[in-house]
RNA sequence: GUGCCUGUAGCUCAAUGGCAGAGUGCUUCACUGUGGAUGAAGAUGUUGAGGGUUCGACCCCCUCCAGGCACCCCA
């Protein structure tokens, strides 16, 4: 045991049944993607740091990004996020591209942290965007985007919520709160750290900006007004359209919800579990100029990100995630001797030729063991044919799931297990 | 990067300084033409690694490694 060499930190191993979940979920997130009519892209898992050096959150890239020499000597980063290849993209051919564009992706990201429940340092993330337009349907639509796939995976809005605010609006809120034009980049930062942080340091923290008491009180009261997006006609608009899009149910106003990344400029949002046990399972928002800081013309858009590990957790929790093994429409064709062996050879590859998936016995062994093996991989049929069925042309076909068997002729068999396994 | 906790059979865990165990899983058999049950038998450990204290260490101490949780940051 001790030899077997370990993975690396952070990284997981997916075996089929962890497989069989990842792409289940990705089916679900193209299914919401598509309904929108998103479509799909990718950019390389390895970029170059200056990529990143304009924008992000500059953690991430100086703390959080796996940067290593090529054998060149120059430095090369594994993406940490898709936003600044996707505004590479663009600005290379913004000419030629039709705007507004609705692309998303999937695909591998990597951060180097401390890997601890919902983080790992190798992760999956769903990403969509809307770029090219300012209005606020595009916030909307993004947001639908997300409340879609929660109703595809049967997550009920009483369990999770999108939660949106306004950093346009906060930013208002801050100064009739008289918070000083340059300490407000601090105050929205421990708006976002709330509930990180005992209450009490919490107001310490405050106070040590230069507020003042009432200008504390007038934060805290501004933080639990949640008809606060009525000062917001932004808001305002973003909860009708919403409300049309047929997704109201997923979505909450929140005054808390202020998304750490630099680049959002307008609408954020993310989605949380309703009982506060997990991260965010989301994050996105409104970007004012994402294009031109890669060297493009300024381009408004509108995206999210989500990674695979807390929707994971989350889905879990409720026990929506599908644990089936994909074997479930596998047909095993058993062998049950070694004279019996050619028979049943071309009897699977008769099978396969009518579509069917068909696995058979390598090895002669006892008609139980074949059967426990044909179980356990999670089968749901099998065909026995020994001399007594194969005089009369004939075959039993076994449901393993119900344990009950039916003599079927040979002619007949692949539309009996087609209807079996469907 | 900081702090706290945990490493014992494939898995879940017990043994608190005195012979390393249980449940479950696994293998075989009862069952030479039928898998989830039942019964019987069997196999499996450098107690994460290295060092120290002790007559004696899974247990106490040190270092390292790995994992978990929280902070930081964020999907």
């Amino acid at each position: 045991m001790n030899e077997i060499i370990r993975s690396v930190k952070g990284t997981r191993d997916f075996y089929p049944e962890e497989m069989a979940q990842r792409q289940w979920l990705i089916g679900k997130m193209r299914d919401a993607s598509t309904a929108f009519g998103f479509t799909q892209y990718d950019g390389p898992c390895l970029e170059s740091i200056e990529l990143y050096a304009a924008k992000s959150g500059e953690e991430l890239v100086r703390e959080q990004a796996f940067v290593f020499p090529d054998r060149g000597g120059d430095p090369i980063t594994l993406r940490p996020e898709l936003t600044p290849t996707l505004a590479r993209m663009v600005a290379q051919k913004q000419n030629e591209l039709v705007f507004p564009l609705r692309w998303w992706s999937f695909g591998p990201f990597w951060r180097y942290e401390r890997p601890q429940k919902g983080r790992t340092r190798e992760f999956f993330q769903w990403n969509v965007d809307l770029i090219g337009s300012d209005s606020v349907l595009a916030d909307a639509e993004l947001i639908a985007v997300a409340a879609t796939f929660l109703r595809m995976v049967s997550i009920q809005p009483q369990d999770v919520q999108l939660l949106v605010n306004d950093r346009q609006l906060m930013d208002q809120a801050m100064t009739s709160a008289g918070v000083p034009a340059d300490k407000k980049g601090e105050m929205l930062r421990l708006i976002d750290r709330l509930d990180k942080l005992p209450a009490d340091v919490w107001d310490e923290k405050v106070l040590g900006l230069g507020l003042s008491l009432s200008q504390l009180d007038s934060v805290k009261a501004l933080l639990q007004n949640k008809h606060l997006w009525q000062e917001s006609s932004n808001l305002r608009q973003l909860f009708e359209v919403v409300e049309s899009l047929g997704v109201h149910e997923y979505v909450t106003y929140d005054p808390r919800i202020i998304r750490g990344l630099d680049y959002y400029t307008g609408t954020v949002f993310e989605a949380r579990d309703t009982k506060g046990e997990f991260r965010a399972i989301l994050g996105g928002g409104h970007y004012g100029n994402l294009i031109g800081d890669v060297g493009g013309k300024p381009l408004p858009g509108v995206g999210f990100a989500m990674g695979d590990v807390v929707i994971s957790l989350v889905l879990e929790a409720y026990g929506l995630l599908k644990d089936e093994l994909s074997n479930t429409g596998t047909v095993f064709v058993t062998v049950f001797n070694e004279e019996m062996l050619a028979q049943s050879l071309q009897l699977a590859s008769k099978l396969r030729a009518e579509g069917l998936q068909v696995v058979t016995q390598t090895e002669p062994e006892k008609l139980a063991k074949q059967l426990k093996f044909a179980d356990r991989l999670g089968y749901k049929a099998a065909i026995v044919m020994g001399p007594d069925e194969e005089s009369q042309g004939m075959a039993q076909v076994k449901n393993l799931r119900t344990r009950e068997q039916e003599l079927v002729t040979l002619n007949a068999l692949a539309e009996k297990l087609k209807q079996m396994i469907s």
